[in-house]
RNA sequence: GGACAGGUGCCCGAGCGGUUAAAGGGGACGGACUGUAAAUCCGUUGGCUUUGCCUACGUUGGUUCAAAUCCAACCCUGUCCA
């Protein structure tokens, strides 16, 4: 590729947040001159986004970071349909009330990470559902449905997929790409946006959008997509038995999501470093570097970075700090996440099964059980070693709380209120 | 609308009247080893008031001492035909 002018190409190709883009050269030109408005649609599936978002979120970071406008499109709309991109089975059509609400929940990560206003290169927030929720079908399928050859939208991957696999694909689904188009073309002409980006199973539905636009007369738009996330040893990021790896505080607490990242593969320090924190590249090279035992030190780095990003500083160096009490000095941190429970219920000598059920540790008492059996469970690090063991109030640490722990890794505390 | 094939646990997939909470694999979780890593090995992987009970093989009924397995209707998917 022939050097960029434009820092805002020059940053994302070095960190490795690019994957493909329709004309770099032609990007690169409006970059170099601040002119990029580019946009990122997020689905409203789910109350919060996960780290699977936060490549593309960063994207838009560091466009406003250089000069350039960022959108935060909201799927209102979109989510009603459903996206069959990337994913073989057909998504459950939700409520319009459980996708407001799951839109009011994402919003707030946007905040952490760009900055809003009015300004030129201030980032804005616009819902989908604005401009596709009163389309009419028969206007919509004389301007726009005439532009879309079903012949070509068959052998887009997204289509194909399904067709190979004999999976079926139903209409719904199937329009998915004809809005996300016209959302390009809409945004082009409310907020003249000229660029769309996202993960790399997006490229169909963007570059039919460009299309799209050409069209129906919007100026030349332009595609940038980000590789999907996988981690060294192949496995999709941030989904675990016990949950996806949620930004929102609600969803997951600061300290757990801080210990997603110091649990980071070593070959995947330099490659997260560079796409999760804003480190400089010189700094984040010498972190890389470092081999064996060291290299839990970049680690730290990333965890407390790509924390102060998404929750705050604050909350990432305390996170650092309870880590650092818990495992490395093996002693008590009081700030742990906690669990508040009645008083009442030690004073009745609850059952050691359920408490770590209630904790959140296990999903079951049969789980629970089961774990006892591993001797995965203790108590104030005591190992559980009895089924019916209860906790009592001489269970009470000085504290005022009773350590539960799953494992060397997870720990709950709980307070009796 | 017709013919045929199919719908099994988180996913893939075997079973095709009883010994089946359901082979095997993947994933996930726990243990050992380490560096809160990877790889490897071992264990676990429906629920409960757990030596027992309850719920589960698309749905609802039926046959049988006994059904994921047989029958009927319905729903859904695929292929071909109209």
């Amino acid at each position: 590729m022939t050097p960029q002018k434009s820092d805002f190409l020059r940053i994302l190709t070095e960190r490795g947040f690019i994957h493909q883009g329709s004309d770099m050269a032609g990007i690169d030109d409006l970059a170099a001159k601040g002119n990029l408005i580019a946009y990122v649609g997020y689905d409203c599936t789910a109350p919060s986004l996960h780290v699977g978002s936060l490549i593309s979120i960063m994207m838009m970071h560091w466009l406003q970071s250089t000069g350039n406008k960022p959108i935060a499109l909201m799927g209102g709309g979109t989510t009603r349909v459903g996206d069959p991109s990337g994913k073989d089975e057909s998504r459950a059509i939700r409520s319009i009330a459980e996708i407001e609400a799951n839109k009011e929940g994402i919003k707030s990560v946007f905040a952490k990470v760009l900055q809003f206003g009015s300004g030129k290169s201030d980032a804005i927030m616009v819902d989908n559902a604005e401009w596709l929720a009163p389309l009419n079908y028969i206007e919509f399928l004389r301007d726009v449905g005439r532009h879309f050859s079903v012949n070509r939208m068959l052998t887009m991957d997204s289509a194909r997929m399904r067709l190979e696999r004999e999976q079926e694909l139903s209409f719904i689904e199937f329009n998915y790409m004809l809005l996300q188009s016209y959302d390009y073309v809409e945004l082009n002409r409310r907020y003249a946006c000229n660029l769309q980006m996202g993960g790399s199973d997006q490229w169909g539905n963007i570059v039919t959008g460009i299309d799209l636009g050409r069209r129906m007369g919007t100026p030349q738009l332009y595609a940038l997509t980000c590789p999907l996330l996988t981690t060294a040893s192949g496995a999709k990021m941030g989904k675990t038995a016990s949950g996806a790896i949620w930004l929102n505080e609600e969803q997951l607490s600061a300290y757990e999501y801080w210990q997603f990242w110091r649990n980071t593969e070593d070959a995947d320090v330099g490659r997260f470093l560079r796409l999760f924190t804003t480190l400089p590249m010189a700094e984040i090279a010498k972190l890389a570097a470092l081999q064996g035992a060291e290299i839990n030190d970049a680690k730290k780095v990333l965890a407390t970075e790509a924390t102060a990003l998404v929750h705050s500083r604050e909350k990432a160096v305390a996170a650092s700090l309870t880590a650092q009490k818990t495992f490395e000095q093996g002693a008590f941190a009081v700030d742990l996440p906690t669990i508040e429970i009645p008083r009442a219920d030690i004073e009745n000598e609850l059952g050691a099964l359920s408490a770590f059920v209630t904790a959140g540790l296990v999903k079951s008492n049969s789980d629970a059980r089961r774990q006892v059996q591993g001797a995965a469970l203790r108590v104030n690090d005591q190992p559980v070693t009895d089924e019916k063991a209860k906790l009592r109030r001489s269970d009470i640490g000085p504290d005022g709380v009773i350590k539960l722990s799953l494992g060397k890794k997870k720990h709950v505390l709980l307070r009796p209120v």
